[in-house]
DNA sequence: ATGAAAGCGCTAACAT
DNA sequence: ATGTTAGCGCTTTCAT
């Protein structure tokens, strides 16, 4: 069974190449039910188009560029992730997918076709420097109201473990926070704020350690927090990476979780399964796709579009019931 | 100036197509001469190949899978920067890149052309599932002896630390293993045992820490080592991630590096220009050139190749010449 | 050793 | 609305 290509499927409706092509492309001048017809065929023969044919037939580059900070592979998994679900959506549209980092700007020189923006940050000047190339773009994150972008519900998913935390009988809990230069952290640290006033809880400075997003980071911000002897029940992470380190440093502490301390994440990573860490997913394909989805329509000169992702909570092991101390102590 | 192709090189070198693109492949049956005239010429124009248009005319999928377990992508910056090399290397070439997590062995299925193997192990089983399925292969990291790999020099690396680390008057000297799984934290762990020797140090199992390649990893290793009371003025870490935690586990204690303590890292991410931090580097993109052109000789049908590249030791500001305890306090 | 010419699978311009 | 056809830039026979 050798290779199916256009022409086979166009055999197989009974129409023209072009027409394939035609809805293959979602190009307007095709009858409803040609449409659907090849579209029938397309799935049924599980066709796939072949990439380099449609990048050597379209004019141009095909290149995209993911536009990223040197820190944002820091990143590990997540941008990892995200680059998979981007770089895969983007090879089916024949596009190749390039990375840039931000200090190597001089390779928009050669203008890609488009760029995805990772990692945008409060005021990134990446964004007007595309607008002011003529690059078509999408990013991963908000910033200015009217360029495309696709975030994450940052604010909703932390309220809900809050919500998901103070359900439970948590009263004082902690927040440790992501890098602040990012909106995201930001937004995570608004939701974890309003899920305590939606309950009626007092709002405590004393309560809110600053993160790096990184699990060491997670770490020593716990033990600051245990070396000032704050009181506290629960643990907000906003990073996955976060709440490992946390985790790690209540055990080195003697504590255990989620009997002595109950630890929430954000991102449900590898990691978390790994950990059974109770955690607010994002849906990183999905948002990925939507990236790419936004860039595409750019490029074909629709206007611009948002997209707000919404998350989940997943709830695993290391979030439990509050019980007295005491008991919890015993129990171990 | 439009776009420079192949037939613009032909007519520019006098001769056809045909042999311009023999010139490119390194194919048999050119004349020498006619070799170097084209060579000449393709370099003044600065012709790159159309990477879809190679792939169009060559026949097969075109595309090479990244084969790389989930925990890689903890890796983070180094699998990262691996990555981009290579897809750079196979974008020119005309092939895209997947990446295939060992979990979805499945999207082996419909078989890429060719595999490059990340984060080899001790008994990894995928060298002898890919043989069996007929995928050629190369990979980073070692493991049998009749399969296509490239490595770093590892024991050279550490040896050559620990040689520099003695060479400023240090006899104490711990070191932070990685995951003991790979080869590579265990062929460090013998570079560094070879240098005490080579040094006429002792052996000694209280020095030796364990760490998992992560920054946690090594500051939990090295606030073990401290809270032991074992005494030492430097520490050789398996990873710059780690030498980052250990690092912070020294200033959290209250100690200076390197005025207390020496720490040295391996790889040279940018995180250790970051930290001012001595380190083995190794040469990621040349790592990955090289798995690339050992892959593309295994698919062409020649023979396997392996490739030991060397690391180099990049002096900065975490390692200094022993002072006695005191008076590196004093100055302080 | 080199040239000429036929595709590779697709898109897009031009017909109908 | 759909079919037809000419390339896109390269590799690869098949001649010479």
């Amino acid at each position: 069974m050798s290779k199916i290509t256009i022409a086979r499927v166009a055999q197989e409706a009974g129409v023209s190449k072009g027409t394939v092509s035609r809805v293959l492309n979602d190009r307007a001048g095709v009858n409803e039910e040609t449409r659907a017809l090849v579209r029938g065929v397309v799935d049924r023969l599980g066709y796939v188009p072949d990439p380099g044919a449609r990048q050597l037939a379209r004019r141009g580059r095909h290149v995209i560029g993911l536009l990223l900070d040197d820190d944002l592979r820091r990143g590990g998994t997540y941008y990892g992730l995200l680059r998979d679900a981007l770089e895969e959506r983007f090879l089916n549209e024949g596009y190749h997918t390039l990375v840039i980092p931000t200090e190597r700007s001089d390779a928009l020189d050669t203008p890609p076709d488009g760029a995805i923006l990772l990692g945008v940050h409060l005021d990134d000047p990446r964004p007007r420097q595309l607008e002011a190339l003529g690059i078509p773009f999408s990013m991963v994150g908000r910033s200015l109201d009217d360029t495309a972008w696709v975030d994450v519900d940052n604010a909703g998913g932390l309220r809900e473990a809050v919500r998901h935390l103070v359900a439970l009988g948590h009263k004082r809990i902690l927040h440790i926070t992501g890098a602040h230069t990012g909106q995201a952290s930001v937004l995570r640290l608004e939701g974890y704020l309003s899920g305590l006033r939606d309950s009626g809880l007092p709002e405590d400075g004393a309560l809110i350690f600053d993160g790096d997003f990184t699990a060491l980071g997670g770490y020593r911000a716990t033990r600051r927090a245990l070396e000032r002897g704050v009181e506290f029940t629960a643990i907000t992470c906003a990073s996955d990476e976060m709440a490992h380190g946390a985790i790690s440093a209540l055990e080195d502490a003697g504590m255990r979780v989620p009997w002595d301390v109950s630890v929430t994440g954000f991102d449900d990573l590898p990691v978390a399964g790994r950990l059974g860490l109770t955690t607010v997913r994002q849906p990183i394909t999905q948002i990925g796709e939507a990236a790419a989805e936004l860039l595409l329509e750019r490029m074909a000169g629709k206007p611009v579009r948002h997209c707000l992702v919404p998350t989940s909570l997943i709830v695993r092991a290391s979030s439990a019931a509050l019980v007295s101390t005491t008991v919890a102590r015993d129990r171990h």
